[in-house]
DNA sequence: GGCCAGGACACCA
DNA sequence: TGGTGTCATGGC
């Protein structure tokens, strides 16, 4: 196999699969109730969850505050790990409406949200508020590990890697990360350390 | 009917 | 700090 550049490997992607144009979202909140919906969860059985919040007029920050827990886990219970995730978005409801894209140290403002690690972080920093944080996750590190690109141990270490090679671009990330998404799904490819 | 999906955290040694 | 268990639904 010959071993290529992430901005190769990009650019090569872009023109087989043609522009993804993520996140599959409505509004930024909308990207920040998915993040928590989709972890380690089929983003189908996401959109069902959002739907039922869609339906109800809960897809704002200040219903799913308002709102009885176990009426948010009704909804949301397509998404799987209702409960907790429940919880993770009344959490991250309450942070939302008291940050902006301009508070200092936005990203450990989000990751001391309980239930939000580095991968939500970066998905809600990047794709809600467009800010160039690179999302690393299941399928890129899939990724680079089939191109031969990196292997790692600590997610840090990924992001240093694509940051530190591609040019600095908001709309380059986000659909890098989508494109990386949607090679994962053509490519069912597992490797024994895979995560 | 088993396996897996766009993680995160608690607990233990 | 590293390994393991838990959380849960729905599609294939």
């Amino acid at each position: 196999m010959i071993r290529m550049k992430p901005l190769t490997l990009y650019d090569r992607m872009l023109a087989e699969y043609g522009p993804q144009r993520w996140w599959p979202a409505d509004s930024p909140y909308e990207v920040m109730v998915g993040a928590i919906l989709t972890q380690n969860t089929n983003w189908r059985n996401v959109e069902k969850a959002i739907a039922n919040l869609k339906a109800t007029g809960c897809l704002s920050p200040e219903a799913i505050m308002e709102m009885k827990k176990t009426g948010l886990e009704t909804l949301i219970r397509p998404s799987g790990f209702y409960r907790q995730k429940a919880e993770r978005l009344k959490l991250a409801s309450e942070k939302w409406v008291e940050v902006t894209s301009n508070t200092p140290d936005l990203r450990n403002e989000w990751l001391s949200v309980k239930g939000i690690g580095e991968e939500t972080a970066d998905s809600i920093l990047l794709y809600a508020f467009d800010l160039p944080y690179f999302v690393i996750d299941a399928y890129t590190r899939r990724f680079c590990a089939h191109h031969r690109l990196c292997r790692f141990d600590d997610y840090e270490d990924y992001r240093c890697y694509f940051e530190s090679r591609l040019p600095r671009s908001v709309p380059l990330y986000k659909e890098y990360h989508a494109l990386i998404v949607e090679w994962g799904k053509r490519n069912k490819i597992r490797s024994p350390r895979d995560p």
